[in-house]
DNA sequence: GATTTCTGATACCAATTTAGTATCAGTTAA
DNA sequence: TTAACTGATACTAAATTGGTATCAGAAATC
């Protein structure tokens, strides 16, 4: 069961790399080559993140990419929403008239619940929490390294 | 963003179905007829839940499949894994080395906690309870109905 | 003004997955 | 012996996924 699919995945990742970059506009290619993300089709997921308003963009030379808000108001449950739709169980529960069965509507019931859980998580990571994330890791890894550096 | 798709959801009907009739052996016609579930499809769901162990089998002329543990045994949990897969996130981040890039791992770190409250809850919801529900919510539509017939 | 660097839009593609169908062999009860 | 079952497995159409390619147009720069 997989959660996060290659396009979700890699609009994270392009998100945290335009949030570390406070300064201008960022080109695909940039991103591309830091995230190791193929190029096209990192350029279809950022047009998608464009037309969703997580991004703005600058046409020609000097121009590219960046955060159209804040990166600590941008959830990766709105990431997943652009590019999966909103958190479901099996489809056949929601669209169309309730099932005819009622069995099938019992476990809609546990599992509306904790999709909404689900939810609930994931507005709460922001792209802002994960770069915070992200720099706590590298200065814990900086502090390891100077303090092996002192004991050679 | 599914949850489940068609195979767990059939699966998890047809363990319904099973542990509601405690008596004998039930053939995989009558389920197919009861969940509206097409009948060649179940019937490899259903061989897909001998071979995992939650049901078992007998063959020939009155022959069928039943439970073969107690519903408030069965997890929702054990039938997503067998035709999901364990709960995860964007695979690449799991398989292989580490992702080469450090944002991702710190994607995965929240994801992962996320995953654990996805199973862990899915855990919690049995087949036993799904079928408590269900009765619950008979129970409850019979009284209104009599309540109705008197107030007539 | 030509060239280069960029995005916008969109069409295409192969591989995989999903959901469902079909068939044949073998077992058992009546 | 025949009807009602499961076991095993092969097949299929359609949708989805992950990725590629192309062409047009905008802006900075030479």
């Amino acid at each position: 069961m997989k959660v996060l699919n290659k396009e979700t995945d890699y609009a994270v990742r392009a998100l945290i790399s335009l949030g570390m970059k406070s300064d201008g506009w960022v080109s695909a290619k940039v991103i591309s080559d830091e995230q190791a993300i193929p190029y096209q089709f990192l350029r279809r997921i950022l047009q998608e993140l464009i037309r969703s308003g997580l991004v703005e963009s600058k046409e020609g030379a000097g121009g590219g990419v960046r955060l159209a808000k804040e990166p600590g108001l941008i959830a990766v449950a709105e990431v997943i929403e652009i590019f999966q739709g909103k958190v479901q169980l099996s489809e056949c529960m929601f669209r169309k008239q309730l099932c005819s069965n009622r069995a099938n509507c019992v476990l809609r019931h546990e599992i509306m619940r904790i999709e909404k859980m689900v939810n609930n998580e994931f507005s709460q990571v922001t792209i802002g929490k994960l770069i915070d994330d992200l720099k706590a890791v590298e200065a814990m890894n900086k502090t390891r390294q100077t303090e092996q550096q002192e004991t050679v």
